[in-house]
DNA sequence: CTGGTTTAC
DNA sequence: GTAAACCAG
C-alpha cells in the first residue's frame, strides 16, 4: 500500500526540525566556535590568541608570546596545557638564551643577575615537560620577568600547580599569563627591564565545547592567602592591561564569561 | 615544584 | 662560558 505524499512530506519536515533543533541547541550551547571552517578544538593554539598591544607576537614551537620592547619582556604568554603534557620526565636546567625571534632584541639574563630578583618563568618549565626541547624552549628571556622569590616560589608556584590540577582533571585548559605592564616601573639591570607590580594569570577550559574561564590577579609580594582570593573578571585585567584576551569568541559569549568573576564551576 | 649560589675547569 | 653539586622555601 503506498503512502500519500503529504505523510512523506510532513515525516521530512519532523526530522529537518529535530536536526535543526539540536544543531542551532548545539551551537548556543556548546559555543563552539567556528572559524575557516575549524572548530576550536581542532585548532586552540590558533583561536586562542589574545591580541597584541606591542605588535610583536611570537610563535614559538610550544608557546606563543607577544613581547613588549620597552618592558624587556613579554606582556602575554600563551599555551595550552593538555593533561597528555604533564610528564614527570626530569630535564637538565638550561641556561637562559635570548630569544632571537625578538625583532627589537630580547633582554640578556644578565639584566637579572644580582638584582635581586627571580628569573620568574611565565610559561611554567613544568607546564612543557613532554620533551626536551619544549622545556629547554621556556628558557628564553622573552619567557621570564622579574619576581621577587617569596613571590614566585609561593603564591604564584601554587597557582601554576593548581593550573596542572585543572590541566588534568578538565583534560586541558588554555593559560594566559604576564606582569601588568604600565609606565614608570622599576628597572633592573642594563636593559632595565620592568618590574611589575602585579601578575595576572587566565584560564580557559573548553572542555565538551562548553567554554568557562577563570581569572587571577596578584600584588607581586609573597602572600598566604588562599588562591580564590585573587579571583577577578577577566574584563578587569583587560582593563588593567589594554589585552583583549578571547577575541576570536562570539561576541555575546565572550561578553559574559569575561564578566564574571565566579569561580564556583572550579574546584580548588 | 620555584629558584640561586658556589666551586671547578 | 659551562657543568655539576649544593642550598633554601
Amino acid at each position: 500500500m503506498k503512502r500519500k505524499p503529504i505523510f512523506t512530506i510532513i515525516a521530512v519536515i519532523i526530522v529537518i526540525g529535530i536536526y535543526s533543533y539540536e544543531y542551532f541547541l548545539d551551537v548556543e550551547e556548546k559555543a563552539e566556535i567556528v572559524k575557516d571552517g575549524k572548530t576550536v578544538k581542532e585548532n586552540t593554539n590558533e583561536y586562542f590568541l589574545p591580541t597584541s598591544t606591542t605588535n610583536q607576537v611570537i610563535y614559538h614551537q610550544n608557546y606563543s608570546l607577544s613581547y613588549s620592547e620597552p618592558h624587556e619582556q613579554a606582556e602575554w604568554v600563551a599555551y595550552e596545557l593538555k593533561a597528555s603534557h604533564l610528564s614527570y620526565t626530569n630535564h637538565k636546567r638550561p641556561y637562559f638564551e635570548i630569544d632571537k625571534a625578538v625583532k627589537t632584541g630580547a633582554a640578556h639574563w644578565r639584566n637579572y643577575k644580582n638584582s635581586g630578583y627571580d628569573r620568574g618563568h611565565l610559561c611554567p618549565a613544568a607546564d612543557r615537560r613532554f620533551t626536551k626541547s619544549a622545556h629547554d624552549e621556556t628558557f628564553l628571556t622573552s619567557n621570564i620577568s622579574p619576581q621577587e622569590h617569596q613571590f614566585n616560589a609561593g603564591v604564584w608556584n601554587r597557582l601554576e600547580q593548581k593550573v596542572r590540577y585543572w590541566a588534568k582533571k578538565n583534560d586541558g585548559v588554555f593559560v594566559v599569563t604576564g606582569g601588568v605592564l604600565e609606565d614608570n616601573l622599576k628597572g633592573i639591570g642594563d636593559e632595565s627591564v620592568s618590574v611589575p607590580n602585579q601578575f595576572y594569570k587566565v584560564i580557559l577550559d573548553n572542555t565538551n565545547g562548553k567554554i568557562k574561564m577563570l581569572a587571577f590577579l596578584m600584588d607581586h609580594k609573597k602572600s598566604d592567602l588562599p588562591l580564590y582570593k585573587f579571583v577577578v573578571s577577566v574584563d578587569e585585567v583587560e582593563t588593567l592591561t589594554g589585552i583583549d584576551f578571547f577575541p576570536e569568541l562570539e561576541d555575546s559569549i565572550e561578553n559574559r564569561l569575561e564578566a564574571s568573576s565566579s569561580y564556583k564551576s572550579w574546584s580548588f
